[in-house]
DNA sequence: GTTAGGG
DNA sequence: CCCTAAC
């Protein structure tokens, strides 16, 4: 297996369109782009961010009751860290603001307190939280943050900041490792039993960012790991306007060179908008009901052509902003919701894995307690599908690194945690669980957590595309791509899931590009064996190359090229075929004629395709590049294009008698 | 929405 | 492949 590492164009500016067309070639293009921090301190600002958000929404949720629980014993088993309550001392907790816990999302009352020996350590790591993740981490003082959650022993605080602090304590270098699993399991992992009642939290490894909540009353307890699953998957998602298949919430990451790093990764995020914008712009979106968008209309009427490039950073940000897509692709989400018996997470749970990023099981004391609470554990938060490319020559570390910097890429900004109830995002905050429904069995079941950065918070939409390709022959193939009916409907694994539910997690993928996979870069099993995997006539290993997952919610600033799809010998000869029978200028029809099944293929591609064809059929074959088209083809190319410009020609003179 | 053409 | 102008 031999992956070439895709190199996309070397710009991905925006072009200043104030300069005349005249001019154009004056105007620069201004790159995009963030100063790029490094990988290692972004890791640390990830694991910051998941856990400093536990730590909020613990601290936030704490309740005055809670001292009343029973004596809770908190147990960190931990290879390298390890904390173990035994109980015999007790945090005084401070006084709850009940007003504040009221309104609190998780204000299920925790219970018993726990404690942890070590407080020192507590407060170091609620001190790096503030520190590492900056502003929304961890808001209230460290010590506070500590001090709550050391309180509530029971609840996930504890175990969370065992788990993170131990990773912050990693090497940075490891940090990629242990996200994409590599790293021992020396965790909580291994011992999940015991963490029940300790909150943790993990980023966790094969492409899924894991914080689970195991509890007893509303812990964040153990993170459920799942080893060596990262998936390395290739599909084509390009078009997602197009129906919608329920499946798995993933995002490929356009694997970058890595001595770029991060700033690559930057740079693709970043014209992940322009994509957006561009697809806002030339066709609009599909809001969560299915409807288009008008967003064109608005665009255009509000906006006219002088644009600059900071205007048009802005109208796409206010586009997005509309566009559920747009903002889902922000995020992680998290859905999947299904009752379980808590077995095998992977089995169970590829019901939720499909669409969701987080499962989460529920239980439920007996409905006559009348104060019983709610416990869930939320099995895994996913983060979105990852598409790597790399070199069979590679290291395995390099791949690491690679898993990484896409990792980081896409949790870079920071998270927040959003949820989810039959499909619909609870926003208040302050209602309690009981009030929204939460509390119930049967809701509980199509509860979802996600994922999202802290800016966007507009539900995901769904999206996704025909996965059949029509390749020049005309013979409709499946490209190696997931097909959305391949997907086995939610329903058929998942309980009580409710479909809005299972929109959340196709928005993510929606926005993927089509890479063929006869390579066999895919690991995942659950995701080869359903996807139908055509081999491509002629496909050139480029085509192969990663491709930049269609984040939806991404950093404002960014926005994503397309991914650079060469065209095969059959496309070209598609093509050829299709321009000989209708001429030049006709792009529309020949794009109906010959790649309407391709939707990666506009007209625009086709022009520009015919354009290089002709450039290259006039060059000497030295200073071709690419995959060699055959001469023959390039012939034809030739005389048709002599033929239609002739024809051209003569068109204008009579048009002009 | 298409087409043409520079980048 | 992007972007814009011009239709």
């Amino acid at each position: 297996m031999v992956l070439q590492r895709r190199l996309d164009y070397g710009f991905n500016g925006y072009q200043v369109p104030v300069v005349p067309r005249a001019s154009r070639s004056a105007r620069g293009r201004e790159s995009i782009r963030k100063k790029g921090k490094d990988n290692q301190v972004r890791a640390f600002e990830i694991l910051a961010a998941v856990a400093g958000k536990l730590l909020q929404e613990r601290e936030s949720c704490a309740l005055p009751n809670a001292a009343s629980g029973a004596d809770q014993h908190t147990i960190i088993k931990n290879t390298n860290w390890e904390q173990k309550d035994v109980g015999q001392r007790r945090m005084r907790l401070e006084p709850c603001d009940q007003g504040r816990c009221d309104k609190n999302t998780f204000a299920f009352a925790p219970g018993s307190q726990g404690h942890h020996e070590n407080n020192s350590e507590m407060i170091r790591f609620a001190e790096k939280l503030a520190t590492v993740n900056g502003k929304n981490a961890c808001k209230s003082s460290p010590r506070k943050a500590v001090g709550d959650y050391t309180g509530y022993g029971e609840s996930f605080g504890g175990k969370l900041e065992g788990v993170v602090e131990r990773e912050l304590e990693v090497e940075p270098q490891k940090i990629g490792s242990m996200i994409n699993g590599s790293v021992p399991d020396t965790g909580c992992s291994k011992d999940p039993m015991k963490l029940d009642m300790k909150p943790s939290a993990v980023v966790s490894l094969d492409t899924c960012v894991k914080a689970s909540l195991f509890n007893n009353r509303m812990n964040f307890g153990s993170f459920s790991r799942r080893q060596g699953n990262m998936k390395l998957v290739s599909r084509d998602d390009d078009e997602n306007s197009s129906g919608c298949s329920q499946r798995d919430t993933m995002i490929q990451a356009y694997r970058p060179p890595l001595h770029i790093g991060d700033r690559r990764i930057r740079k693709l995020l970043a014209s992940k908008y322009r994509r957006v914008a561009s697809k806002l712009r030339d066709g609009g979106f599909y809001n969560t009901d299915g409807k288009r968008q008008p967003v064109y209309r608005n665009w255009k009427s509000c906006h006219t052509r002088h644009r600059s490039q900071r205007i048009s950073s802005f109208k796409r940000r206010k586009l997005l902003d509309r566009s559920p897509v747009a903002i889902s692709g922000q995020g992680f989400y998290s859905k999947g919701i299904y009752n379980s018996s808590d077995k095998g997470i992977l089995g169970d749970n590829s019901g939720a894995a499909r669409g969701a990023s987080s499962s989460v099981s529920c239980q439920q004391a007996p409905p006559q307690s009348g104060d019983y609470n709610v416990k869930l554990s939320i099995k895994s938060f996913r983060v979105p599908e990852l598409f790597i490319e790399i070199p069979a020559t590679a290291t395995v570390g390099s791949l690491k690194t690679t898993v990484m910097e896409a990792v980081t890429a896409i949790l870079g900004d920071g998270l927040h945690v959003g949820i989810l109830l039959q499909g619909k995002k609870v926003r208040d905050d302050s209602k309690t669980l009981r009030q929204t429904g939460i509390s119930q069995v049967d809701k509980l079941r199509t509860l979802g957590f996600t994922l999202e950065p802290r800016h966007a918070q507009i539900p995901p939409p769904l999206c996704t595309e025909d996965p059949s390709f029509q390749l020049p022959g005309g013979t409709p193939q499946q490209l190696t791509r997931y097909s959305a009916t391949s997907f086995p409907e939610p329903g058929a694994s998942i309980v009580s899931l409710d479909p809005p539910v299972l929109n959340l997690g196709n928005c993510v993928d929606s926005d993927l590009d089509i890479v063929p996979s006869h390579t066999g870069i895919s690991t995942d099993k659950t995701m080869s064996e359903s996807r139908a995997l055509v081999a491509v006539p002629a496909m050139s290993m480029e085509a192969l190359t990663a491709v930049p997952f269609q984040q939806k919610s991404r950093c404002s600033e960014y926005s994503q090229r397309r991914i650079r799809r060469p065209f095969s010998v059959s496309e070209v000869e598609a093509l050829v075929q299709a321009v000989e029978k209708l001429g030049t200028g006709r792009w529309r029809d020949v794009k109906l004629r010959a790649f309407d099944s391709a939707r990666h293929r506009t007209y625009v591609d086709l022009k520009d395709k015919w354009k290089t064809l002709v450039h290259t059929a006039k060059i000497s074959p030295q200073q071709r590049r690419g995959e060699p088209v055959p001469q023959e083809l390039l012939d034809r190319v030739l005389a048709a294009h002599a033929y239609w410009s002739q024809q051209a020609v003569a068109l204008q003179v009579n048009a002009g008698v």
